[in-house]
DNA sequence: CAACATGGTTTTGTATGCAAAAAACGAACA
DNA sequence: TGTTCGTTTTTTGCATACAAAACCATGTTG
């Protein structure tokens, strides 16, 4: 692993003109990137000593960043026994999809409102960035230009705290969308679904627009379901 | 302000049979109080050294608290400067209803489907509570029944996550609810409408209940509008 | 008088120290 | 073998110490 601290020095002695961030928040995102990505597995328990020193940094403001993702549902405290990152049990995710559902709904509804005609086109130019990488197949940056369009979406709405919740209750369930291995079929289908999004969009039909939106968010949940209990049979039975 | 470490020696010696709380958890909810009850006032600033002092601890787990509350949206962290009881924009008070909207909607649907039937008797007493306060005039029992009875249908739609979140958004606007001064007449219709809410929770009518949800936040908000710009006309002009 | 500089003070951010709780280890024992 | 107790070791939680950044109050200069 690579450390913080070692960003300050790469400038070259003169601070950058870019204002310096704060070391906490500065773990708070590396931490949130590590878990999100996967690189740090649920139940992974955090210790303060070795991940400090991982990260070129003192306990404490590791601890601070472990209060903040605590807070975000990306880390689980345990009175008197460190932090370990949140489990990723079925029900918890069903539930997250659920509202999830309940706030693009509600993007959907907003976006077609409110969004700029500026707005749009960048969607547009993310859809085809993806619409490109799945024609190579290459699934990787398609996950990413996907979860881009879905997060632009709902930050076109034009409500802040839309976005914030939206992007905090994503950014748990990422990590188990990656482990959904999309079938050839699915993958195809679900290009297709993002087409008549951005063509309710593009429209700003919302109603259909919502329609699709759900439709879509409820066909994922299904794989993700079956991949989280594909991954985890918990039965003790023989 | 009552320190918070006088709660330990008061227990006479024998530690509690109650697991002891950590200190940091203690002061998140003590602060988180006392922004949501109005006691710290948006803008406020959190001085480290003398807020540490009043609770009769050290600045470390208060800045943990910071951070938790931070990641909640109660507090805005400055960097290098503190931290703040976060400002009550207009704006952004809009918007969390909006947001509030959506999920309540939502639990409407839910708590139709998954309420068992104590459930319901449960927020029916909570009703009549409420209904008693408002027969004799009193606002603040009014006000803390009413908010019980919200938090409770979301809480009985059987969606953790939904009422988490739901949660923490109200909190923040908890702060301006106080605010908006009730009319005789709105306060007479308010509790109408939520005659008409128990009605379709009654008869698990979810459509019924979305609709009635929807419009009576709806009305809240313009009090709670008018109640904010009222009691802030920052407008510079003479 | 306004804008800016300057020294001291306050306040924040991070590192470190210390005590208490939990985990790990191992010996005694059934 | 497996269990239980006691001891050692590790880890956490909180307090404190120190450095750097922001603030403040004056004084200086144009």
């Amino acid at each position: 692993m690579e450390s913080i601290q070692a960003r300050a020095a790469e400038s070259g002695g003169v601070t950058s003109l870019v204002e310096r961030r704060l070391l906490h928040e500065e773990v708070i995102d590396r931490l949130r990137d590590m878990i999100v990505q996967g690189e740090l597995a649920p139940e992974t328990k955090l210790n303060e000593r070795v991940l400090a020193a991982q990260l070129g940094i003192s306990r404490t403001p590791l601890r601070e960043a472990f209060k903040y993702l605590a807070s975000e549902g990306l880390v689980e405290l345990l009175p008197n026994r460190g932090a370990v990152v949140a489990p990723l049990k079925p029900g918890k995710v069903k539930e997250i999809f659920v509202v999830l559902g309940a706030l693009e709904a509600l993007a959907g509804e907003l976006v077609c409102r409110n969004a700029t005609d500026a707005d749009i086109a960048e969607i547009r130019a993310l859809h085809y960035q993806m619409v490109a990488h799945h024609a190579r197949g290459e699934l990787a940056p398609y996950f990413r230009y996907n979860q881009q369009i879905h997060i632009r979406l709902v930050e076109c709405a034009g409500n802040a705290t839309l976005a914030q919740v939206y992007r905090g209750l994503n950014a748990h369930v990422r990590r188990a969308r990656y482990m959904a291995n999309l079938s050839h079929e699915r993958w195809d289908a679900a290009v297709g679904e993002h087409e008549e999004i951005l063509a309710a969009l593009t429209a700003r039909d919302s109603a259909r627009l919502q329609a699709l939106l759900r439709d879509h968010l409820a066909k994922k949940l299904v794989l993700v379901m079956e991949a989280l209990n594909a991954n985890k049979p918990p039965m003790k039975a023989s």
